[in-house]
DNA sequence: GTTGCGCCTCTTTTT
DNA sequence: GAGGCGCAAC
C-alpha cells in the first residue's frame, strides 16, 4: 500500500487557489493466479541476463546511469519465484516505496499478484519498522512505538539544550542533530561517544563539547516516550539483532535471498543489518552506482560498494554498462563530467541510441529570466516538437529554486507537480491532527503531547507545561504519568487547571478506549470533532481555514483508503500502523493519478532512479552547486559532481542547463557566478545559447595574488576557483521584470555591469535612474575591496 | 494566557 | 523573504 499525494498549488496563504487532493493508490496486482512466465530473459542483453540468473552467493552489480538496473532487480526477483523460492523468504530493498510499488506491479505481471503481494519489498526504514514493532518488547519498547519526524527531534532537542542551559547560538539545534544522526548511523551509542576522542575532539573543536550529554539525553527522552526516530529504526535493529542471537538467527534462517537496491547509498548502520542477515545463506545481491552516490550527508558510505569485493571475497562482479536511456551526447558529456573524480570503480558507459542534441547552456540575467527561458523552451519544444507536459523536469539543487519555476509555470498556464518541499504532512492542521493520532496510541509521546495540549486553546498554558514536565523529570515519568497520576497533580495545580487536564487526560482516554471498538477512519473523524479543531475551523471562514478543513477532509479520506485497501491486501489496519506509513513517506512516493500529464519539479536529489526525455537543469551557478557548504572540501565537491552526474543522466533526448547571474538570496539580489561544472563538460557536447556567451578562461585567472588576497580578510570569497566567463558583442537588455531594490547587497543593476565577482560587504547606498542604466553608489567596507571591484568590474562609482 | 510586532538568523540535499 | 524568538500590551 502506498500512499500517494498529489500535487497542489502553491499560491499562497491568501489565495483561494491553495488546493490539496490526494489520495492512495494500490498495487494494481492482478488478482488471477496467471502465469504469466514470458519469456523474460530473452528481453536482456548478456550481462543483464548473467545477472538475473546467477542467484547463488554474493554478486555485485554495478549498474551504470540508465543500464536497465531496476529490469535486472525486477527479473531476478521473477527468475527466483520461478524457480520455486518462496515469495517471503525474499528480502528486496528498495530506495523508494513508489519503487518498491513498481517492481511488484512488474514481477505480479509476470508471476501473478498473490505471489508477488508476499515479497518482503520496501526502503529499509519501512521493512525493519516492522520487524521492530514485532520485536519492540525485547527492546523495552511499546510496539504501539510512534516515530518522530525531523521537526519532533529537533524540538525535543531544543527542550533538551534549554534545559541543560546551555547557549542555544553555540548548540543550534541542526547541527547537534546532525551530530546524533551521524552517530547513530555509525552505530555509535551514547557511551561510546563520550569514549570516542575523536568525536569528542571535533565537538570540543566546534565549542560543542556537550553533544555527548545532549545525546544521552536526547536517547533517554525518546526510550522514555516510546519513540524512535529515522536514525533509531536502523539503530534499533542493529541493537536487537546484537543482542537477541535467536532473533537475528530467525531472520537470518528466514531470508534466503537478500536484494539491495541503489547499495551505494546505504550507511554503515544499514551496511551491518544487511551483512548479518545475509551470514547465513550468503544469497545477497546488491545493485548501485558508485557514480551516483548522493547522500554522504546521511551517512552513505561509498566505500559500501567499493568495498563489497573485500567483504564477499567469493563475489560475482556484473558490470552493465549499456545506457538504454539516453542519447550519445548525454551520455558521452556525463562521462566527461564524471571522469574528474577520483575514487571510482572502473566503467564504460556507452549508448547506442541516435547522437542527440548537444547540452544546451542557457545564461539567464536573473533567475526571474531564468524561470522563462526555460518555460518558453519547454512551450517550444512542446509545440514543435510535440512533447507533453510530462517530458519535462526542471531538476534544482535546493528547493528553495521551485519558487520561481513555479511562478513562471502558472504565469504560462502549464500544468506541473512538484515533490518534496513543504508537503502535505507538514501541514499545521495535518501535523496537529496526527499528533492527537500519536497521542491516542501513544500516550508516551511527549512531542505529540507538547503539540496539542493547547490546541485548540484549552487554558494549558506555558506555566502548566513546564511544571508537568519539571515533575516529569524529577519523578522519570512521562508527563502523560504525571499528568493521570492526582496526587501529584494536585500539589502542583489550582483546581482550576487541574480540571483543564483531567478533562484533556479523559478527552485522550476516551480516543485510546475506542481504538479497539472502532475503525481508524470513525475514530480519526471523532478525533478530529471531540478535540474541537473542527470547531476552530468552522469558527474562522478565512479562506485559508476552509483550506485547512479540506485538508483534513482529505487525510480522512485517505484513512478510509489506507484501511480498504490494506483490509484487501490482508495487513495491518490499525492507526498505528497509518501513522507509521505517513512517518516513513518518501518524496517521490507522492504522486496521484491526476498528475500525469504535468511538468515535474524537484531536487535533483529526489530525481534519482527517475527518468525524463527533456530535463532542465538550473541555477548551476558557484555556491549553489554546488553548495556553498560543500565547496571547501575535495571530498564535497566530488560528491556535488556526482550530483551533477546524476542530474544530466535523468534525460532521454535533451539535457539544458541554465545559470542566472544574478539571484536572490536572503531577500536581497546577489550576483552568481556560473558553477565550474559547466565548463568541466567536454566541450563537443554542450553548445551555448543565441546570446553570445562563451567560456575565456581558467579558474581563478582573474583573482588576485596570494598577498592580495589575504590583505582582503572576509571578503576573500571573491576568489573561490570558477570559470570566468565573459561576454562577448552586444549587452543583453535587462528584462522589465528584472529584481531591484533600493538598498542591500549586490544591488548594482545591469548598465553597471559587474562580472565575476561577488559583492562581499560592498554596500549600495543610493540608486538613481532607470534600468538598464541606473548609477549606484557603493559603500565599501574597506579601500581594498574597493580596488579590487574597480579592477575586475565594469561599473561607475559616485563619489 | 494570548496575541502581535519587531528583530534576528538563516539556506543544501532526505528517511 | 520567511520563520522563530523575545518582549510588550491586552
Amino acid at each position: 500500500m502506498y500512499l500517494i499525494q498529489s500535487s497542489y498549488r502553491r499560491v499562497n496563504y491568501y489565495g483561494c487557489c491553495t488546493h490539496f487532493k490526494y489520495h492512495f493508490r494500490y498495487l494494481c496486482i492482478p488478482k488471477k493466479k496467471e502465469r504469466l512466465v514470458q519469456n523474460y530473459l530473452e528481453q536482456l542483453n548478456p550481462a543483464q541476463q548473467e545477472a538475473v540468473v546467477t542467484t547463488k552467493g554474493p554478486s555485485l552489480v554495478i549498474a551504470g546511469a540508465g543500464s536497465g538496473k531496476t529490469r535486472v532487480l525486477t527479473f531476478r526477483i521473477a527468475h527466483l519465484l520461478t524457480q520455486d523460492v518462496a515469495p517471503h523468504r525474499i528480502l528486496a530493498l528498495t530506495f523508494t516505496n513508489k519503487a518498491a510499488k513498481e517492481m511488484k506491479e512488474r514481477i505480479a505481471a509476470i508471476v501473478g499478484g498473490d505471489v508477488a503481494r508476499n515479497l518482503w519489498m520496501g526502503t529499509f526504514h519501512s521493512i525493519f519498522a516492522r520487524i521492530l514493532r514485532s520485536e519492540a518488547s525485547k527492546l523495552g519498547y511499546p510496539s504501539s512505538f510512534t516515530i518522530y519526524d525531523t521537526a519532533d527531534s529537533k524540538s525535543l532537542l531544543k527542550s533538551i539544550i534549554k534545559g541543560m542551559k546551555l547557549n542555544d547560538k553555540e548548540y543550534k539545534v541542526g547541527a547537534v542533530l546532525g551530530r546524533i544522526s551521524a552517530a547513530k548511523n555509525d552505530l555509535v551509542t551514547p557511551a561510546a561517544y563520550a569514549r570516542d576522542q575523536h568525536r569528542m575532539m571535533e565537538d570540543q573543536a566546534s565549542k560543542k563539547g556537550m553533544v555527548y550529554e545532549i545525546y544521552a539525553r536526547y536517547m533517554r527522552q525518546c526510550y522514555k516516550s516510546g519513540v524512535m526516530d529515522f536514525d533509531d529504526l536502523l539503530l534499533n535493529t542493529n541493537i536487537l539483532f546484537r543482542d537477541y542471537p535467536e532473533v537475528l538467527q530467525k531472520y537470518q534462517n528466514w531470508f534466503q535471498y537478500i536484494m539491495v537496491d541503489e547499495y551505494q547509498d546505504t550507511n554503515y548502520s544499514q551496511y551491518i543489518i544487511i551483512k548479518k542477515l545475509a551470514e547465513k545463506h550468503g544469497n545477497i545481491c546488491v545493485v548501485g552506482d558508485d557514480a551516483q552516490s548522493i547522500y554522504s550527508f546521511r551517512g552513505a558510505k561509498i566505500e559500501n560498494i567499493l568495498n563489497f569485493r573485500n567483504d564477499y571475497p567469493g563475489y560475482k562482479l556484473f558490470k552493465l554498462e549499456q545506457n538504454y536511456r539516453s542519447t550519445k551526447n548525454i551520455v558521452n558529456a556525463a562521462n566527461s563530467i564524471i571522469k574528474k573524480n577520483t575514487k571510482q570503480i572502473k566503467k564504460a558507459v556507452f549508448s547506442e541510441n541516435d547522437i542527440g542534441n548537444k547540452i544546451k547552456i542557457h545564461n539567464a540575467y536573473s533567475d526571474i529570466e531564468e524561470g522563462y527561458i526555460v518555460i518558453n523552451d519547454i512551450k517550444d519544444k512542446r509545440l514543435k516538437q510535440h512533447y507533453e507536459f510530462q517530458d519535462f523536469a526542471i531538476l534544482y539543487r535546493t528547493n528553495a529554486q521551485s519558487r520561481i519555476f513555479e511562478e513562471a509555470l502558472r504565469k504560462g498556464n502549464m500544468p506541473y507537480k512538484i515533490y518534496g518541499g513543504l508537503s502535505f504532512y507538514q501541514r499545521k492542521e495535518i501535523k496537529d491532527l496526527l499528533a492527537y493520532c500519536r497521542l491516542t496510541v501513544n500516550t508516551a509521546d511527549q512531542e505529540a503531547l507538547k503539540r496539542i495540549i493547547n490546541y485548540p486553546a484549552r487554558g494549558i498554558g506555558k506555566t502548566t507545561l513546564e511544571k508537568i514536565e519539571m515533575a516529569a523529570s524529577a519523578s522519570g515519568k512521562s508527563m502523560w504519568e504525571v499528568m493521570v497520576s492526582l496526587e501529584q497533580t494536585a500539589q502542583l495545580f489550582n483546581a482550576g487547571t487541574q480540571k483543564k487536564l483531567n478533562s484533556f487526560v479523559g478527552l485522550i482516554n476516551g480516543f485510546s478506549a475506542a481504538m479497539n471498538q472502532q475503525s481508524a477512519y470513525d475514530l480519526v473523524m471523532e478525533i478530529a470533532t471531540q478535540s474541537g479543531m473542527m470547531k476552530e475551523l468552522y469558527h474562522d471562514r478565512t479562506p485559508e481555514a476552509i483550506a485547512r478543513q479540506e485538508n483534513i477532509q482529505e487525510l480522512l479520506n485517505g484513512i478510509q483508503e489506507f484501511t480498504n485497501n490494506r483490509l484487501e491486501e490482508g495487513g495491518e489496519t490499525g492507526l498505528v500502523h497509518f501513522l507509521e506509513e505517513v512517518s516513513l513517506l518518501t518524496d517521490q512516493d507522492n504522486e496521484s493519478e491526476d498528475d500525469i500529464n504535468k511538468v515535474t519539479l524537484m531536487t535533483i536529489h529526489s530525481s534519482k532512479g527517475l527518468e525524463f526525455k527533456n530535463v532542465y537543469i538550473v541555477g548551476v551557478e558557484e555556491g549553489l552547486f554546488p553548495s556553498n557548504m560543500t565547496k571547501d572540501s575535495q571530498q564535497g565537491i566530488e560528491e556535488e559532481r556526482r550530483l551533477f552526474y546524476v542530474a544530466v543522466t535523468r534525460a532521454e533526448d535533451n539535457a539544458t542547463i541554465s545559470f542566472a547571474r544574478t539571484r536572490y538570496k536572503y531577500g536581497e539580489s546577489a550576483f552568481c557566478r556560473p558553477s565550474r561544472f559547466i565548463g568541466e563538460i567536454d566541450e563537443a557536447f554542450v553548445e551555448f545559447s543565441g546570446e553570445q556567451i562563451k567560456i575565456v578562461d581558467q579558474p581563478g585567472k582573474f583573482a588576485p595574488k596570494q598577498p592580495e588576497r589575504r590583505s582582503l580578510g572576509r571578503s576573500q570569497q571573491i576568489q573561490k576557483p570558477g570559470y570566468n566567463f565573459k561576454k562577448v558583442g552586444e549587452q543583453q537588455a535587462a528584462p522589465k521584470s528584472a529584481a531591484f531594490k533600493g538598498t542591500g547587497n549586490g544591488n548594482l543593476q545591469p548598465g553597471v555591469t559587474v562580472e565575476h565577482v561577488r559583492f562581499g560587504k560592498g554596500k549600495v547606498v543610493s540608486v538613481e535612474g532607470q534600468m538598464p542604466n541606473a548609477k549606484a553608489t557603493v559603500d565599501f567596507e574597506n579601500a581594498g575591496l574597493k580596488q579590487l571591484l574597480l579592477k575586475f568590474a565594469k561599473f561607475k562609482i559616485l563619489g
